[in-house]
DNA sequence: CACATGACTGGAT
DNA sequence: AATCCAGCCATGT
């Protein structure tokens, strides 16, 4: 049990992103005070997958589904995402267009 | 300890 | 816009 802060907090932070929305690994990095980890982010998201984190919802900065394989299928995370109300087409060309997810930082 | 790798990012070319 | 490079840091070999 008990995994290191770093990587529970990464998955509190992202169990807390609402349904339908997404935020990036840098946006997790920068909550968490490390702006300059989001490849950690990533790992942990990685070790999140059997976990409850809803890792799908994350992705990088360009809106891209960087993540895709680490899935069941490279396409199951676009799915999960269309079906939440997320444009993933709108995502890929236009950058910003997207619905970000409401991560403050406090 | 040295080196490589990775679900990243920002700046330079 | 596309590519490259450097910084970042946990893990594995």
């Amino acid at each position: 049990m008990m995994e290191n802060n770093f990587f529970e907090k990464v998955y509190q932070v992202a169990r807390q992103i609402p349904h339908g929305k997404v935020t990036t690994y840098g946006a997790i990095g920068q909550y968490l005070r490390s702006p300059k980890s989001a490849r950690m982010v990533g790992w942990a998201l990685n070790k999140s997958i059997q976990k409850n984190v809803p890792a799908h919802r994350v992705v990088n900065k360009q809106g891209l589904l960087t993540g895709k394989y680490h899935f069941d299928g490279v396409t199951l995370m676009e799915q999960l995402l269309e079906n939440e109300g997320v444009a993933v087409k709108t995502i890929k060309f236009k950058r910003w267009k997207f619905t970000f997810g409401t991560l403050t930082k406090n």
